[in-house]
DNA sequence: ACCTGAACACCGTTCAAGT
DNA sequence: ACCTGAACACCGTTCAAGT
């Protein structure tokens, strides 16, 4: 038999295994996303993933896990909410720089290196500013969950529009025909309130939302 | 042939499938709520479903759906502090009452009739509070986002400790040791405040972090 | 009109066996 | 040590066929 001259694959590791499950992510999407995809897409059959990696889910920790680790820090010299602005901006640029972040980091707990970071650096934030032990916890959950529902939510809204590779003005007029079918003495409000349920500049409500928390904090400080 | 005396079922229809799933959901939880278990339950061949219903999608909708239609609403001669607390003791409430609803709930749109009614209220609520039109939707999906956030991890937390079946001295316990494995060069703040991140009360954790919102949407409403 | 049998194209996971 | 073949127990969905 003639030797095969293939190159031999360079040999499987988690390391290799969360990249390429992150690339076919952003290709495919969280719901699409398989271990047989993934095997595939190395040349390898599946059962060869699970020597390297316990199972789904693990992976899907360690997938959050490398997404967070390119979160950028706050300067610690700048003003606490100038910092939990820059806090919120960052990691919604995170969120948003690969496929189904949201539902990714809701399906697994933190418990790897990159997220713990997270929260130890939000933690001595928080404790810095002067908020007693016991309530930072409670405020880096606000904060965290604000983020992940807001970018939850741009992300559904936004797949709405580019699945029919649509105009924002037309979204908007699709959503005002949708919703004042609606019977008007049920839904007057939400009928007169349709054409601002769409487009809206995404950056400047996050801001909003981030600063009624701040505002918020400040009162709790006080 | 003898004629069979089996009673013959009661005919299937949305509205005995979606019953059956909600129990069949309390009972296993959403991840492992298939078609194929929800028409088990009802003694019926899966296919059967598909004459009833589009997909599993419309079938979580319709879940998602009657699970909210049993939302209480606040009297509206309140202040709209008192309101805004109450909705939201109200809707956590709603969430807690079957398993896993977080999950539901995010996992599908509101566009049924009795979650699109919860939207009119609050909606409602927010505009005659003084709200300008643009950021009623952005206030009513911050406190939305608040509220199934807040339960999400609840729940999540909840699971931990009920899993063991241990107390929660135990469970805090159990905690501080996992914490107290990290490098505390690293992690010296996580690891100062282990102890904060269990033992508390839900309901009181709740009620502060809706404070801070109010507090927040106060200060934008001056 | 309502239900089913049978098939389709998938899942995640395990484990003895191969190299 | 690392990978695979083969099997297991499931999924959601479709559709011609039965009553």
């Amino acid at each position: 038999m003639a030797r095969k001259t293939r190159t031999t694959n360079t040999p499987l590791d988690q390391t290799r295994i969360i990249q390429t499950a992150l690339q076919l992510l952003d290709e495919i999407g969280l719901k699409e996303l398989s271990m047989n995809k993934i095997a595939n897409k190395l040349q390898v059959k599946t059962a060869s993933l699970y020597y390297h990696i316990q199972d789904k889910d693990e992976l899907m920790g360690l997938l959050a896990d490398r997404i967070s680790s390119s979160m950028e820090w706050p300067d610690s010299s700048l003003s606490w909410r100038e910092q939990l602005g820059l806090w919120g901006e960052s990691f919604r640029k995170v969120l948003l720089s690969h496929r189904d972040t949201v539902d990714l980091f809701n399906s697994s707990i933190a418990s790897g290196y990159d997220r713990l970071k997270q929260v130890e650096r939000l933690y001595a934030l928080l404790s810095s500013v002067g908020f007693p032990d016991q309530q930072v916890p409670w405020v880096a959950s606000i904060l965290k969950n604000y983020v992940l529902g807001f970018v939850g939510e741009e992300v559904r809204l936004r797949l709405n529009a580019d699945q029919g590779a649509i105009s924002n003005a037309e979204l908007s007029e699709r959503y005002n025909q949708y919703y004042s079918q609606l019977p008007s003495e049920e839904f007057p409000t939400v009928i007169r309130l349709a054409s601002y349920t769409t487009n809206s500049d995404w950056a400047k409500e996050f801001e909003f939302g981030l600063s009624v928390l701040t505002e918020g904090l400040a009162v709790k400080l006080q």
